[in-house]
DNA sequence: AATAATTTGTTTGTAAACAAACAATAAATG
DNA sequence: CATTTATTGTTTGTTTACAAACAAATTATT
């Protein structure tokens, strides 16, 4: 009488599933500190850049993990706002570097303790041990 | 000499910018062997859809964990391609009541093992006990 | 029954996200 | 040097994501 148990398909215990439901989770207590301010992508692309004094935009990219194509559209619009500026690269005809523009730099200053704020509340449901195991293994799965 | 150590802001070790990138690496995996067919969210409508038999675009929208203008449009692409159909709800003329079309039964069948080997593969860097823990923490911050 | 509050769904607008195809420049290779 | 290969960035198109404002139907309250 035995045999396999058949295997049901639960949507809401898929990591695919659980790890968006975090995702989401996370952004929208980065909107309710940030959103008036900057999108997470933007924020980001702001923290690298000041990392780095100045990157081009395949560069950026890569730091912060994204797609060229979106580079593109996130770049644009902080160019837009006047919180970063290009000048080309005097090496590669191909790529123009990116650094802060003084905006860029103070808004950065006065959002980055907010950004610590908006860690410690997604994390907020696990205590101290569980949230070095969970980013433990988290960074393993990225 | 004892003092607050100053905080470095470090993007890669921000719990949102790890949970983003993690979505990245399960997305490609799921779009790596499903990416012809379906897109995550098109697959998990069909699931809970079929899960339920009947369901409105509201209550498809919590059950998937999505925004009723998110749900719009996943409905309205699955329904051009024939795979869920909808009826009016008799007793409420707000709702219509969505379904797997035969088609969209067929593709479930279809696909729901490759959705198991997309959960393994995006898993994989974990061992067994570990990927309890991970599903466990996880799920307390979604 | 009349009014208020809630629920359901739509529309508009903005922002990612990435595949795919492409142009331009640079680097490597023969 | 000439050709191939790789890198950098752009453009187009599709999909998800959600805020915000809205219309329509239902439910609750007075």
């Amino acid at each position: 009488m035995t045999g396999k148990k058949k295997s049901v398909y639960r949507l809401e215990d898929q990591v695919g599933h659980l790890l968006r439901r975090a995702n989401q989770r996370h952004a929208a207590i980065f909107f309710d500190s940030l959103g008036q301010k900057l999108t997470p992508m933007q924020f980001a692309v702001l923290v690298k850049i000041g990392d780095e004094d100045e990157v081009s935009q395949n560069l950026l990219g890569r730091l912060a993990g994204m797609d060229p194509a979106t580079v593109q559209g996130v770049v644009r619009r902080l160019r837009e706002r006047g919180l970063i500026t290009a000048r080309p690269d005097p090496e590669d005809g191909r790529r123009s570097l990116w650094s802060l523009s003084n905006t860029g730099k103070t808004l950065i200053q006065e959002t980055l303790s907010e950004a610590e704020v908006i860690t410690e509340r997604t994390l907020k449901p696990l205590d101290s041990k569980e949230r070095a195991t969970f980013l433990r293994l988290l960074r393993k799965l990225s």
